[in-house]
DNA sequence: TTGAAAGCGTTACCAC
DNA sequence: GTGGTAACGCTTTCAA
């Protein structure tokens, strides 16, 4: 019933190795049995069979993909990096296998070693992240979305979150601000060790410390009652509070509705100043100023690292996605007392 | 390098047959004999060439997800879909093979004849989906989360959009209502005619007409700026309006922060009910009265009609899963006048 | 209870 | 420019 390669060649007149070579190009083709060949295989409607080509070629075309451990589709950030994964991907005639973390380390051997899988990509790595070693050790290649404390010689691309901290910290000192306060990602981010989580949060605190600012945090739930929550303890800390850097995306709406029930006006009470994708902060009101989080190119470009790996081509080790400030009216100078 | 199944049998020497016949299972083994053989495949770390299998078996333990056309990671719904699928095809060894809608109806056929895929889950149907014919034509299974137009004999799950419409307009008629407006998903989702959004709807409206009330409804994209124009829209149709029916996840947390800005309170001014996943109802302030849409057990009862259908068992052709309320304190009777 | 050997569908080497 | 055919790694019949 499913047509074979040979039913192909049969009724193309042919022989079955012509077919294959018309398939893969890998071989000068007669302009004439290139036409009865491909027309063969439209009328038969052949597909070639992947696993029994997969045994001759060394790969799938399939890439896996590890989610972290805790998705649950909450997460619009998590989930822009595997869409642009997965149309990166098809674009170049690749699948994408869905992995979770939950799985272990286990799962990711399992799929490399079973041959399903040409390469696998990475995300949401913790600093510490004991998948590390496992991806070192893989015959297949692998790349990181995030960077692990011991990258070395694993290929990663990361956005510089520790740099898009200072850069909040700068523009809203530059306007004038002396009391900034960082609202960040939950707590069970931190206690995971995500490295953005750390990173973003040490820039900030770094250089607010730099310009001799109080380095004032508070991580947050991303729901109205743990904004409240962390916003009344920013507050607690420094009663000056004039404004906040907000690096997280899902948070972002309830502080600015808090602020607006606390009765403090945004930018004129209070200045925010965004780390995020980009479309999560400019559709809000008031638009907020953000350093835009490139979740989308990240994932583009970790493919393309991928295949390059894949293809047996060097690729650079590191790559850091330099922040960029887009300044809309959610900041400005503080209001003179 | 990679370990074969020949490796594994000179090791433990047997034959290679008993080897693959220890890993099926389908023939009696020596207890002596298994012992050595797993011990073998244990030490050399065998895992079988899934390719290979996959020839001579009928089947590869993979499925595919066919993602929506405009997913983009922002609807969390449609995420929880995923999660859900991925996590039931996990717990059973499958493996999730992920399509996006761009790539249409020819790659769908593309992985089932090239024998990637056991079978194919397809999500977000429209009324009248281009995909039902080709999915009929498959000669393998699929299951829609969705009802088409057209469904018969194409197993599907779905919500019953339509009751939990009715549902909410019920509930609050009976608090004593006579002025409901909805608040529906975004133009776009109506324009691609997603089964979702329209059979919610016209489940709200019949329910509206048939209690004599007025069929007040109206899209909104999901930002302040767009459910701003809803609700100012919404009123303009019946200006008495007192209770909301929200069925657009997104936007509900910027309803209610409109409405506050508005100076209506909710219950008091304004009740609210929303059709929408239960955690993001609860946690807004006022907690919201929701019908809850059960988006993880859907993708579950998919996958597992979906692996019934592989198994070669028959499987209810439809499953509509029926709403329930569950109140809390964002609904209750108008103020008198 | 086990082994030998014939496939499965595709690829690529070796001929011509 | 094309064809024959031996692999690829595994499963399963047939035989013992």
């Amino acid at each position: 019933m499913p047509v074979r390669l040979v039913d192909v060649a049969r009724r193309a007149g042919v022989s079955p190795s012509t077919v294959s070579y018309v398939l893969s190009g890998n071989r000068p083709i007669s302009a004439e049995t290139r036409r009865r060949v491909e027309e063969s295989i439209a009328e038969l409607g052949f597909r070639p069979h992947a696993g029994a080509r997969s045994i001759r070629r060394q790969s799938t075309n399939v890439v896996a993909m590890v989610l972290p451990m805790f998705a649950d589709g909450q997460s619009s950030v998590q989930m822009q990096f595997v869409f642009a994964v997965l149309h990166a991907a098809r674009a170049q005639g690749y699948n994408l296998l869905l992995l979770t973390a939950e799985d272990g380390v286990a799962e990711i051997n399992n799929v490399v070693n079973s041959a399903m899988v040409d390469g696998v990509i990475v995300m949401e790595i913790q600093v510490n992240d004991p998948r590390v070693p496992v991806l070192r050790a893989l015959d297949r290649p692998a790349v990181l979305i995030g960077t692990p404390d011991d990258a070395e010689s694993l290929v990663h691309v990361d956005f510089d979150f520790a740099a898009a901290g200072a850069m909040c910290v700068q523009h809203l000192h530059d306007l004038g601000h002396r009391h900034i306060g960082m609202l960040a990602q939950p707590a069970d981010t931190f206690a995971r060790q995500a490295g953005f989580a750390l990173r973003a949060r040490d820039g900030v605190l770094q250089e607010l410390t730099d310009r001799g600012l109080n380095p004032t945090w508070i991580p947050a739930q991303p729901n109205p009652a743990g904004v409240a929550e962390a916003i009344e303890e920013l507050f607690g800390q420094d009663p000056e509070l004039s404004a906040l850097i907000v690096y997280n995306e899902l948070a972002l709406p309830f502080v600015l509705d808090r602020l607006r029930q606390l009765g403090r006006r945004v930018p004129g009470d209070m200045s925010v100043v965004a780390i995020c994708p980009d479309d999560q902060a400019q559709h809000l009101l008031p638009a907020v100023s953000d350093v835009a989080l490139p979740a989308a190119e990240l994932g583009r470009l970790a493919f393309e690292r991928l295949v390059g790996l894949i293809s047996g081509t060097d690729q650079p080790v590191s790559t850091l996605l330099e922040p960029h400030l887009n300044r809309r009216g959610s900041a400005g100078p503080p209001l003179r007392r």
